[in-house]
DNA sequence: GATGAATGAGATTTCATTCAT
DNA sequence: TATGAATGAAATCTCATTCAT
């Protein structure tokens, strides 16, 4: 099993295409091996099943995905800023690449437990870069101490998603990082040292 | 095409069933019949395909849940009250019924485009619940005037729904309920008049 | 899984002829069901896969066989009439079904383990035919009574089968019944008491 | 085509071995090269393609194993104790090599009818050796002078054979060789001059 | 209305063989 | 000679849907 080389990243970027262009369930294997010029066999020389395809496609576009998120959250001091970066690289992202956009927000969700599983054990990774970013503001102070992180990054998390997936739902017909900074205001805000609200 | 009827329960019914214990994929037509009692052929006396029989079950299940919940909100007076119970139906009509959380929060998610599509239709009146309850709270003043009514919306649906979705993927280990005057907190605080952070 | 009717039938009848004229790696279930006039799918509908398939045209082709021999050795009053009948009866039934001989005495045995061990299962109603009248013949005292049981089996079903095997290789060019005398003269004096040849 | 050298040796060998651990249908090329210690294509620089592989592999084991039992004729003088050695010398050196017990009795028959054929060849030689002893011991006046060689080489062969491959179907339990003599006494009776039996 | 036997299209994966190096 | 990456044809089985009864 070769996981290395031309051919390999050749099916990789294959497989991204034909998902976004064709759907999860038509994209036979046929389908991506012509996309990426090889034969179909030659799938089999670099990846164990379709689902290992899959999985990988998923590891390697989002180990890109975070690695980059990481570099550039290197650069920031406060977590308020991180998160301001996180959320504005994350819609940055998925904008500067349309077809990998469709494939993770829309496609690879229509996948089986078993994938899914596997596809959550990557985003861990991600799950934990919003972990440290909270942890951080609690240590200065700026986000309330008695926060639940589990709860605090479900909030994060799931806002930044649901945005993003509303905006391939609707074709991209709008500008995502445009709306970074309103989501990273709600956000802090949600999160923040304050006055209680009366109610 | 009959949409009422004993049997038209008993297939709605069963399809929830049988979805919640085998899986989206493991969901055959003839599975779900036996499982109502009927054959396979009078599931299409009521159902012109096995996609409108999914959407079927979202359509009836959903609804019943969002009457439910307007229900319980015409009760309440305030923005805030108002939010806070619809987070706490939401969580407690989800501990209520096992297989429909499975069903809505895992299942019915491992389908195509065109399925999903039908499924947002039936969503939309939900998401329109929140939108009234957020444009309450403008109007009362205790939520921030500038907000976008549709990313805020995005933040408290992404918010819930990733919370149910980590709640039923962890097996239903902990007290969903519990959770909801925590989310209800971070989510007010997030649309709040207040003084802004120094950031 | 409907184990009989009419389809069931005239499928195990179609596999034995698309067998013996297209070999058993030439087989295809599509072959099959085509020439018994039923879709693809039908096929599943009766049996559990194609090994079960195969599985059972050797069971009802063999039961068939089996049955017939037991009828015929009835009406024998001698372990020698009866030895005889069962080589008379082996080689009349495969020259009267010309497909079947191929089938069992070629195709059959290019199969894999796991199938041939089932195969066998079916065989040893016919073994045990053979040893009863070896049982026989040494209760009367025309064999030799320390024959081993098992190796005098051998002998004969090897006997029989090898010359089988030699008629349908060389074509059924000739006319096999016709050596059962000879055949069956050389078992039984294999068998007899007699002198012991001086070696 | 290369036809002799140690590689040629090594692919035989290797080809034996991996075909009695894994079984005909699961011997494939690159298998049979690892196990070699040469790469896929080096297989076709010594052999025409899989089925030529294979009839080698029977051919170089078979050789080897007429001419042990041949040059042990050499020293028998009569026909009966020629037919002893000769079921000795078979059983005996399937013994001595385990491996070539299980391909040549189980697996090398799962073949198809034109590699069989071929095998058959093989054989020939064989066959010819049992023939010889035959015609000797008529000559010599031991054997029933109107007896059908071809009938008389079947019985013997088919004995043999059925013997040992029930012998290697029971994962060789028992001692072969131990039979031979009562195998060499049950077939030397079947061709002896001797009174008729009455029937 | 209700049944359930029958349909048949469609896709993953294997593996013998080739050929450029 | 030797290599081994690449090829691509080929077949089993599933399951949504139909329709004669």
């Amino acid at each position: 099993m070769k996981r290395k080389g031309p051919k390999y990243e050749k099916i990789i970027d294959a497989a991204v295409n034909v998902i976004a262009e064709h759907g999860y369930h038509q994209s036979q294997v046929s389908k991506i091996a012509k996309e990426a010029g090889v034969a179909d066999g030659t799938i089999y020389l670099y990846f164990k099943n379709k689902e290992d395809l899959l999985v990988s496609v998923f590891n390697e576009k989002m180990g890109t995905f975070i690695e980059k998120t990481e570099n550039e959250l290197k650069g920031k001091d406060t977590a308020i800023e991180k998160l301001r970066t996180l959320v504005e690289m994350h819609f940055k992202q998925l904008t500067a690449d349309y077809e990998l956009s469709i494939v993770t927000q829309l496609e690879l969700r229509q996948t089986n437990r078993q994938l899914r599983a596997k596809i959550g054990e990557v985003l861990k990774r991600y799950l934990n870069l919003i972990d440290t970013i909270l942890q951080d503001g609690m240590k200065e102070g700026v986000f309330v101490p008695e926060i639940d992180i589990r709860l605090a990054r479900q909030m994060i998390f799931g806002t930044i998603d649901e945005t993003a997936t509303n905006w391939v739902m609707n074709d991209h017909r709008y500008d995502l990082p445009a709306l970074a900074d309103a989501i990273h205001q709600m956000l802090v805000n949600g999160l923040s040292v304050k006055m209680p609200h009366s109610n």
